[in-house]
DNA sequence: TTGTAAGCGTTATCAG
DNA sequence: CTGATAACGCTTACAA
């Protein structure tokens, strides 16, 4: 090898008895696919490649094709199953594109920039930003920094980012308006951080459209943590006047609720009913089965495909797919 | 800017009337720091750098340094909430050393040579590999391709790897030792994929210990997702003979066994112990509070730190940590 | 104190 | 069909 390191390509062009420039064209392809390919020589290449471990170096490719074949998903931890469906759909897509998949964790919000660096520094070609992320940080650098884009939001409107609408606050409002319809008069709402969001705003939206009012003392915050969601519910059931329905901004949420029921001899959905959102598999399989505002299925095919065809084009008009959450009903609620 | 893209030094340069070189300097520190900072030029590198949004280009450093300053955490998707923990801290002591850390998820082991292309290409300058992912992989490959590897790993030994040990299989022993001294005489195993890992095989060896034989009827597959287990218990539950301990691979599977044995009427830990593994917070603040096995304390620290003096010296004996797990007694056991 | 120039490993262009 | 050769953007001896 040239050094003591990693093999490379000239280490292969000399095994071979070739130039490094045959040895190029041989194992990356050639840009202008001309000619098919030379039988004879490409055997030897091919031979002293895997025979001397040859790997490639994505620094070197990157700078010359200014490509880096990574896409990264971003995201908030913690982060339900949802993800994982996420991550094996780019993956599989991205495969198909010979392209690979990171995760980027954003823990801290006042220290995103750190975190993005991988992005912003030109690391990946391209990025999915979930989750609300993409209304909490600025994309600029980002989208300067990648040639692709694609932001879970439904409010961001970003020359050439290419954006995924939830409808979040319309879904959060038809599910409370369900509760109400179905002559629930105490609806709590089980929030993230507290912040007047969107998933909160739909929820304010159906009460006041009933002409209610909302109670602060029924808006909680603890959907994040399934441990402090236990805590908070039962501080809830055991107030003199408990809530007799729950929405939770998480399906997290909504799992604490039931076994906070439970803990206390609660029956649901006949004293509390209990809606989460995020729709995730296990609502299917909890005691009761979780009813749920999210994607009715976990298909971003659609999306990731979008992803590619903007990396291809970067010039390609900002598209805005629609995946909007419905209610999907269950025993809970 | 130089083509139409993003800026480059040179363009920073040409603003700010000096050479590339000076630039470099200003912006990335000159290796042996020996003068100070020329005062002048520097502020006027700075504005202009920060005025034309200078970002850096990661393929051409990392191409000439030999360094990517990024660094892997390699998972097998479900992960726990423990991941987040060890992402947290990872990314911690990473911004101290300048580095980003990024997330490499694995999805099938069939596939795993296309996920850990951006390993063995050279992208990352470290390596975590967790869970018991190591044991199932070839790391040869990835050894090649960066400076630093570390592993969680009860089993392997490879030469310039450091690994960490968790003992999982005298851990788990231990935690069926306590089920058996209690008085449990029909202990059920709930496996993650049915192989005869380390954690079944503690299993085996606490039963064969005392002198009992394997009921292979109480040995089941589903402690990977949480609706897979509860559906298994359950039929553990309705069996002519069922079991009155549980000892589940993970936390998971064990919290699936506490609302499994709701659903059928048992009592926890009357009728029924639990036993988890994994120590997830999640675990303190179930209902019961989950007996598991695992870390008393997810500190991961060391470790990390591990795999920074690594990279920084490859050439350092490798090291084994111990991390061994210990049985955290809760209510359900 | 600042500039010159030689690479890092790869790919694209263009001759041979 | 194959091989020089010049970039890609940056870092770093070394020279001025």
């Amino acid at each position: 090898m040239s050094r003591e390191g990693r093999t490379t390509l000239r280490d292969v062009a000399e095994a071979a008895g070739v130039s490094v420039a045959t040895c190029s064209y041989v194992l990356s392809g050639r840009a202008d696919r001309t000619t098919p390919l030379p039988e004879p020589t490409r055997r030897r290449v091919e031979e002293a490649a895997g025979r001397l471990g040859y790997k490639g170096n994505t620094a070197a490719r990157s700078l010359r094709r200014q490509r880096s074949e990574l896409v990264a998903i971003v995201y908030a931890p913690p982060v339900g199953p949802w993800l994982d469906h996420l991550t094996a759909q780019s993956e599989d897509i991205a495969a198909a594109h010979g392209y690979s998949v990171i995760g980027v964790p954003v823990r801290r919000l006042d220290r995103a920039a750190q975190s993005l660096r991988v992005i912003t520094r030109g690391h990946v070609d391209g990025a999915i930003f979930v989750g609300g992320l993409s209304d909490e940080l600025d994309l600029t650098a980002a989208r300067r920094s990648t040639r692709a884009l694609m932001a879970f939001s439904d409010t961001l409107e970003m020359p050439g980012v290419d954006v995924v609408r939830n409808n979040a606050r319309t879904a959060l409002a038809e599910a409370t308006t369900y509760l109400i319809d179905a002559g629930r008069t105490r609806i709590a709402f089980l929030s993230h951080t507290g912040a007047q969001e969107d998933r909160y705003l739909g929820y304010v939206d159906a009460l006041r459209r009933a002409g209610r009012e909302v109670d602060p003392g029924l808006v909680r915050i603890g959907a994040a943590a399934r441990e402090d969601a236990v805590l908070v519910v039962r501080e809830l059931l055991d107030a003199p006047n408990p809530p007799d329905a729950i929405v939770s901004e998480s399906d997290r949420g909504g799992f604490a609720a039931l076994q906070a029921a439970v803990d206390r001899g609660v029956k649901v959905p006949d004293d509390l009913a209990v809606i989460g959102t995020g729709n995730t598999r296990e609502a299917s399989y909890s005691q009761p089965p979780l009813t749920s505002v999210g994607m009715h299925q976990l298909d971003f095919t659609e999306m990731v495909e979008a992803l590619f065809a903007r990396i291809d084009d970067p010039t390609l008009p900002a598209r805005e797919l629609n995946m909007s959450w419905v209610l999907n009903h269950r025993a809970s609620a």
